[in-house]
DNA sequence: AGTTAAACTAACTGGTTAGTTAATTCTATG
DNA sequence: CATAGAATTAACTAACCAGTTAGTTTAACT
């Protein structure tokens, strides 16, 4: 779980709680979540949610927060030293997949968040998802200059990539929910920062050179 | 709003509150969506939804069902008299694109049933779904044969257009939420069957092209 | 006009759930 | 050890909401 700068040191309940909804919101969406449902998987009482972060809608604005509040920071962080703008837009899909694989509670939360129109997402939280877009036609941006992509649309590649990473990701337990469903669909990898991500790589930078 | 053969001649009350119920549902989704809010919008007394549907499970699945239903018929009439694959895959694409913008409400309840695993997805409308993949199989496998398309992982191909359409088409109250958001990306067409979906269509096809 | 069934409604019910309160336990510090 | 403040809790409350009921209106048919 990723934590604010600001929010290095907080009391055990209050991660165990932060775990805990996390886990609930993204099984259930926000209007799904029961208070008492987190209290008990956090272990607490659910006077304590009160006690130490507040209300329901301030309970998901911080797991939001917390789990895809520096998204971007990651994603700047591992482009920053590469020069080759294809390379760039490899590390750029790889380490968003990998952040989802590594927190799976995101992608639900993520969709759950676009299909509401944004309704609970924190101006600061958007900020980080726009920052993220802004990498990307910077990447492209970059490209074009150096004659190796073509002109394209940047956040229609975005939505590409990240569309379709979330939606790989959560499309698992659908998946695997029938037993008609071809072989080759059900025994595909849940995980997307494996193979999957691999191919994705291969199809978007196909697409968008020149 | 698509009917099952079986449905054409409903009552006038019925059709109302399949109406406002896609409404509902689309907005707040099956947990956020309120009986006495679709009751209202359809102008009728909460107790005719339970005498001319049932409970809420039954109105949503009959609301999936009307909204997403048939869009694998639809799909494989528009592609059926075409020869040449890579036609068929832009007419998949466009086809898909223009049900989204027909059909608004569509988008945002296919994300939430994904986010939740399609935990209230009636198997027929699945089976629907699993069909719109088959199609898009078929199509990269005979331009595979034919040698004009390259080897791919035809579900990651399908999650790519429809992961992309349907994350595109929600995005647009949140691309509009806050003044900071660049103008290019701002100013988007809401519509995705437009020059989107032209430009979606050449990505594609370049991607998976030989 | 009278009869019957279908369509519809106002008002209610009972279970659920977000949020509160008042009291108790823990912890740190002089 | 004593005490103050922080953390935690059991129990409660008020609002909400899916689903029901008992009764009324409408429409079709004889």
């Amino acid at each position: 779980m990723n934590l604010p700068p600001s929010a290095e040191k907080r009391s055990d309940a209050f991660m165990r709680i932060l775990e805990a909804a996390a886990g609930v919101f993204s099984e259930a969406g926000f209007a799904g979540a029961r208070m008492d449902e987190i209290a008990a998987r956090a272990g607490v009482n659910k006077a304590t949610i009160y006690y130490h972060i507040g209300d329901k809608e301030t309970l998901y604005a911080e797991v939001i927060r917390s789990v895809i509040g520096n998204t971007a920071e990651t994603i700047a962080r591992e482009i920053q030293n590469i020069q080759d703008p294809e390379e760039k837009l490899m590390i750029y899909i790889r380490t968003f997949a990998r952040n989802i694989d590594v927190n799976p509670q995101v992608a639900p939360i993520m969709m759950r968040e676009v299909a509401s129109g944004g309704k609970h997402l924190p101006e600061i939280v958007a900020r980080d998802i726009f920052r993220i877009v802004n990498l990307l036609s910077g990447i492209l941006k970059e490209g074009k200059k150096k004659g190796v992509f073509l002109e394209t649309i940047p956040f229609l590649i975005h939505i590409m990539v990240i569309g379709a990473i979330i939606t790989y990701k959560t499309s698992a337990p659908i998946r695997r929910r029938y037993d008609w469903i071809p072989p080759a669909i059900r025994n595909l990898d849940d995980k997307i920062s494996g193979n999957i991500v691999v191919e994705l790589e291969k199809l978007i930078l196909k697409a968008v050179k020149k």
